[in-house]
Parts: structure tokens; C-alpha cells; sequence
DNA sequence: GAATACATCTATGAATGCATTGAAAGGCAG
DNA sequence: CTGCCTTTCAATGCATTCATAGATGTATTC
């Protein structure tokens, strides 16, 4: 039944991620393990697995016996998550200052360019995507894992919201903005400037979630 | 078997880390499942499930077809630990600051005192028992629940080096700076400087990991 | 007409058996 | 004696089955 050597918890956490990230499911609805076991061609058991870990890693909630569920977005809990982030992205900025090489930095400098086309192009998919590759690639350059980690979970949280607003998100000035401060970013870590490129991650992390309370 | 209200998975997940914390359990042992079904009373599946919880909250190790263990302190795993205990608690503190109410810093000075107490009575696990009291409760006032999670996560991996260290960590001066470090940092979120706090929780964190590298 | 007790339904919780897989030991050949 | 190959075993992975809790609807009684 299976096709390749990566195990069927991890092919159910992927897919689930995916069907969530890609809006399919959104805030509010009920994941249930049958319904998903049966879409995802494989039994309730990893389905069930993979659930349970995106519930403690804070991406979904459970109810009793209700089952798990994409968080609706409060005021309250977008506060939460992107002050969450902003304590630890600003530390993994500092800490990427110190540890970046060459190469790393010309990665992230594609990574932000493909950005702009994807901005350009208005493919918001493909945006959404680059997004998450610069902040998780400079959540690994940090060389902690737990930041890294933590970065992660923070992350997919805050996209929660970042989806959920997607039609305002769109017409604002955000996404011209973005690569435009990743590059400052990167700039201040190339510069090795680990002070400057913590308050920049800060400022840029606060600045989306000021555009999305606005918006409310 | 059972003695409700409570799920198996949750007192699985309990026991092992009570088994971990009071060093029953050192690193580099493994945990097996089988072995902890028949040590807990219960089969396979919540036991599985609270070590695979366990895993993705950084608790653990998981070996292909090994098993999972209690990590290997390491150096650099060490730098790493604090590092991001840092960088969540040095927030942590600074929300508290903003949050606390005189009832809830009335607790945790309670808890200092207690620290004190079982400090000079040279009771160790009521000692460290206290400590998490203090800065999971401190996580707690932070209002944030995402931050609050990071911290219970982070503490309890550092906890595996205090643990690891303890023989020295008796002898150090440590373990009595520790209460009056503490209430530094109460004065501080009294004062309602969340500035002071966050700096004072950042030194606190720093001094614990310098006096463990010392050591090894 | 309202409230309560009970049945039923749905979704997860838990146990068990079989499959899979990686590692290590032991045998065989060079 | 050594290196490789095969076999075996121990440990988890996954599926199936049975159990149970919570919610909802219904009927009966006051």
C-alpha cells in the first residue's frame, strides 16, 4: 500500500500541514481521523499520530471528543503567537549573525530574489513558500535547534493568520515590504551585526502583525 | 485497571518524565516501550504515544530501531539548552512584569522562601521541585501561552544537565544564589520594569549554564 | 409544556496481532 | 584469521478490533 521508505506518520504530518497550508481546511474546522485516514489512503492509527503531534506543537486544538481543529483566530491569540515569535526570531537573527558564512547568506539572498518574482508574478503560493524557506533557513542558520524548533512551530502558527487574512493581505503593503526587510536582514548579518539584525527581525515581525490587527 | 478521568497516555507521560527527573532513568539509557508498558501497567499504544510526544518536545531521542533515550549531555547541546532558555525566559519575564498581580508574586515569593527552606535542610528534590515551581509559574504570568509551553519544554531539557551535573551542582555556590536570584527577580516584576527583569532572568539563566561548564 | 432519564450515535481511546526493519552474531569462504 | 553474507532477534510501525465518553435527541412523566 505504501510507496516509499518515508513512514506513514510523517507522509499523514506532511499532507496534513499541506491541507491546512494550502487553505483547504480552514479555522474552525474539524479534522477528524476517519475522514482524513480515508483521504490520505492509509489507516487512523498514523493519521491519528500525526494529529497529536501538531496538537502539541501548538498548530492545532483538541475538544474531548469532538476532535482536532484549526484554532479560530482571536485578537488575544494573534498577540500571543506573533509576540512569541518576535522573542524568539530576534534571538535566532542574533544568533545567525554570528554563525552565517558566505554561502548561507547567498542562499537566503536567492531565496528573497525568487521572492520578489513570486511578488511580481503574483503567485501567492509560491510567496508563502519563500517566506517560510527564509525564516526557516535562518532559524537553521542559528545552529540551536531548539530556536530552530521553536521557530518552526511559531511559524506555521502565525500562517494561521497570515492565511486568514489573505484577502486583505493581498492589497496591502506588506508583501512589497517583505523581501525588501529580509534583505536589510540580511544585510545586518552580513555585516555580522547581530545587535541590528535582532531589533530589524523584531521590527519586521511586529510590523505584520500590526498590518493584520489592523485589518480586523 | 485504570482509575479514570485521567487517560493512560497523560499518566504514561507523566511517569516517564518523573522517572527521568528523578533519575531513574540517566542519559543514554533507552526507553523501551515494551519495558515501560509492563513497568506502568498499561500496553504499548499510550506509552508509545507519550514517548513520541516526548521526542517532538525535545525530551528525548529517538533511534531508528533502538528506542528512545535520554540524550547525551554534550557541550554543545549544553550552549544550545540555555542559549534558547534565554533567549523564551528573558521574554517571559519581561511580559511578567507587565502582567503580574500582587496575589501572584505573594505565590512565587512563597515558593522562594520554600526554597530556602529545603535548601538549608538540604532537601534536593524539593529543591528542584521548587525551581520549576518558580519558572514555570513565572511562564505562567507571562500570559502567552506559546512562550509558556517553549519554557516548560526548555526547562525540563536543562533540568537533564542539573540532573547530570548534581554531584558538583551540591558543592557549588549555585544552589544558594539561586533563592535570592529569584527574588531579584520578583523585585523587579514588582516594580513592574519589565527591563530589569528580562535582564536579570537572562543573567540568572547565563550563570547556572557558566557554572556547569566549569565543571565538566 | 418542561424537565429528566435513557438510548443512540459518533468520534476517539486502548489493546492486540501481524509486518517490517535494522543491527548484530555467527557461519562460511577466501 | 578476516571479511562478507546470511540468519535471527529485538524493537517499533501499522492495522484491526473492541471499548468508552460525550453529545444529542426522544419519550415519558409530572
Amino acid at each position: 500500500m505504501n510507496k516509499n521508505t518515508e513512514n506513514s506518520e510523517e507522509r499523514a504530518y506532511r499532507s496534513i500541514v499541506e491541507l491546512i497550508l494550502t487553505n483547504e481546511y480552514k479555522p474552525g474546522d474539524f479534522l477528524l481521523e476517519v475522514e482524513l485516514s480515508s483521504k490520505l489512503n492509509m489507516s487512523r492509527t498514523p493519521v491519528s499520530r500525526a494529529l497529536a503531534r501538531l496538537v502539541t506543537e501548538g498548530f492545532l486544538e483538541r475538544m474531548k471528543k469532538k476532535g482536532c481543529f484549526i484554532p479560530l483566530p482571536t485578537a488575544d491569540d494573534a498577540k500571543q503567537v506573533f509576540f512569541a515569535r518576535e522573542a524568539v526570531a530576534s534571538y535566532v537573527a542574533s544568533a545567525a549573525a554570528l554563525n552565517a558564512t558566505k554561502e548561507d547568506i547567498a542562499k537566503l539572498r536567492n531565496v528573497v530574489k525568487r521572492e520578489k518574482e513570486a511578488f511580481l508574478s503574483k503567485n501567492k503560493g509560491e510567496e508563502a513558500k519563500l517566506n517560510e524557506a527564509f525564516h526557516l533557513g535562518l532559524a537553521q542558520l542559528s545552529g540551536n535547534q531548539y530556536l530552530q524548533k521553536c521557530c518552526r512551530n511559531l511559524f506555521w502558527r502565525s500562517n494561521v493568520y497570515i492565511f486568514y487574512f489573505d484577502s486583505f493581505y493581498r492589497d496591502a503593503e506588506m508583501p512589497q515590504l517583505t523581501p525588501l526587510q529580509h534583505n536589510e536582514i540580511l544585510d545586518a548579518i552580513e555585516a555580522k551585526d547581530s545587535e541590528l539584525a535582532s531589533e530589524l527581525m523584531c521590527k519586521h515581525i511586529r510590523r505584520t502583525y500590526e498590518m493584520l490587527i489592523k485589518m480586523r
